[in-house]
DNA sequence: ATGTGC
């Protein structure tokens, strides 16, 4: 696959093949090197072929390969075009939702920090296959929370009124309907409900360190010392379930439409046809489900906080700053047309004044949060103008640079040691951290500067790791 | 990502 350079970090992807669009790939000297190294490329090719395509389809600066359209990919699809549920990904709403707390992080001891981290995961189940415990999480609220998110939550007692307008969405995707959803997924989805997951799902504590826009980090309410937790997950072996289901619903209907399908993973179907539109009602549940996750996981962290320094002389206040999704597709409006964005491993990035914010946040741009590896610093950034050239798109992590199985051969204890610089983690073990470590990532101030030096986004401030609760496996 | 498998 043959990259043209068309100025500084931005590559295009010309039309070969069956590409009925181009591509737009973005990357910096650093990390172009490593994104050739993978199938992603010929990803974003199969996926510029699929009827409806509005281009050009997207690579952020964090892509690699993945499941159908590569993660760090954005496919726009025209109302006439089609509907892909691998190109949402395996993990519907996966996403990150930051809390800033009044708490100085500088007068939090080494056991203090082990204390808040050790009483979290008391209250927040984790790792792969793990169920809720029974806290009064019932099918009721599940099947509430499917088709409304987190507004059913605070209306009974789960986190803030306040939290509502700091949600993507407002948190809550319209069209869900449970009708569409297996009752396999159903099954998986409702004791889930309130739990971390594993692989890179986490939650952080972290330090706001540096602060590149005063102004707009006065207005998410970030000041310099504070304290801030970050989560990171999503709908859990819900969404995964409802991918897979619709991953052959999809894959037979392409046939039935006459749509050539590439590549299993990009199996898709019009918008408009009942199977496209029993996807969209499914993974919009998803999507609440997802939401609501990491609001009943908010509401967890906000008790374990009040148990371990309530006593002292803290202010408590935990406000939620932002909470986005990085594998949605969703209906938005780009240069006057209605699309429905695919975005996998990609976060929405609107500037200021784009109505598509939330209002609250309309003269700042929504802050978008960018987690780096674990052990690694993480960033809160706004859109920019021109990165409507990316259907106001950003990327949404690090990206990989090994794969989970080359990272555990790899990566020494002496290497992993040195890159987690001191960030606490909640297992003897390091071993079963070694997928996830530094080494298996991309630089993340290379992935964040890239975009920022050519004015698709805007640095506001920078968080360092001080404890990570990881799921374990 | 994921009760990690068609």
């Amino acid at each position: 696959m043959k990259l043209v350079r068309s100025g500084e970090n931005r590559y295009r992807l010309k039309r070969q093949g069956k590409m009925l669009v181009e591509g737009l790939v973005y990357a910096n000297d650093y990390l172009l090197p490593l994104i050739a190294t993978d199938k992603s490329l010929q990803q974003l090719a199969d996926a510029a072929g699929l009827p409806g395509v509005v281009g050009p389809v997207c690579g952020m600066p964090d892509m690699h390969e993945g499941f159908g359209l590569p993660i760090g990919g954005v496919m726009a699809c025209a109302p006439d075009g089609v509907i892909s549920a691998g190109a949402v990904g395996m993990d519907i709403n996966c996403g990150v939702r930051l809390l800033v707390t009044e708490v100085p992080a500088d007068e939090l001891d080494p056991p203090i920090l082990r204390k808040l981290i050790n009483r979290i995961e008391r209250y927040v189940p984790t790792g792969v296959g793990r169920k809720g415990r029974n806290r009064g999480i019932t099918r009721d609220i599940f099947e509430e929370a499917v088709h409304i998110g987190p507004l059913g939550l605070v209306k009974r007692g789960y986190g803030l009124p306040a939290d509502l307008n700091k949600i993507e969405e407002g948190g809550c995707l319209p069209g869900a309907d449970l009708g569409a959803v297996s009752s396999r997924a159903c099954e998986r989805g409702a004791v889930q409900l309130g739990t971390l997951g594993g692989g890179n799902h986490f939650i952080e504590l972290q330090v706001i360190s540096e602060l590149y826009d005063r102004q707009t980090a006065d207005a998410f309410g970030l000041c310099p010392g504070a304290l801030t937790v970050m989560v990171h997950t999503g709908s859990r072996g819900f969404g995964h379930q409802i991918c897979v289901d619709y991953s052959k619903i999809l894959l037979a209907a392409a046939g039935e439409y006459g749509i050539e399908v590439p590549d299993r993973g990009l199996a898709c179907a019009p918008i408009d046809s009942q199977e496209g539109k029993n996807y969209y009602a499914a993974m919009a549940c998803a999507v609440n489900y997802a939401f609501a996750n990491r609001h009943l996981i908010t509401h967890e962290i906000r008790k374990a906080f009040v148990d371990v320094l309530g006593k002292g002389r803290y202010n408590l206040g935990i406000n939620l700053v932002y909470d986005i999704a990085h594998n949605i597709a969703k209906w938005e409006e780009h240069g006057g047309q209605r699309l429905l964005i695919h975005r996998k491993g990609a976060t929405r990035a609107l500037p200021s004044g784009h109505m598509g914010n939330p209002s609250i946040y309309r003269h700042t741009g929504h802050p978008v949060l960018i987690p780096g590896s674990m052990g690694t610093a993480s960033y809160v950034v706004t859109g920019m103008e021109k990165a409507a050239e990316s259907f106001f798109s950003a990327n949404h992590g690090a990206g990989r640079v090994l794969s989970r199985t080359a990272a555990k051969k790899e990566i020494s204890k002496e290497q992993f040691e040195l890159s987690m610089s001191g960030t606490l983690y909640n297992t003897r073990n390091y071993r079963e951290l070694l997928d996830e470590a530094p080494g298996a990532y991309k630089d993340i101030d290379q992935v964040v500067e890239t975009l920022a030096a050519i004015d698709l986004t805007c640095k506001v401030a920078k968080l360092e790791p001080l404890a990570v609760i990881k799921g374990k496996d």
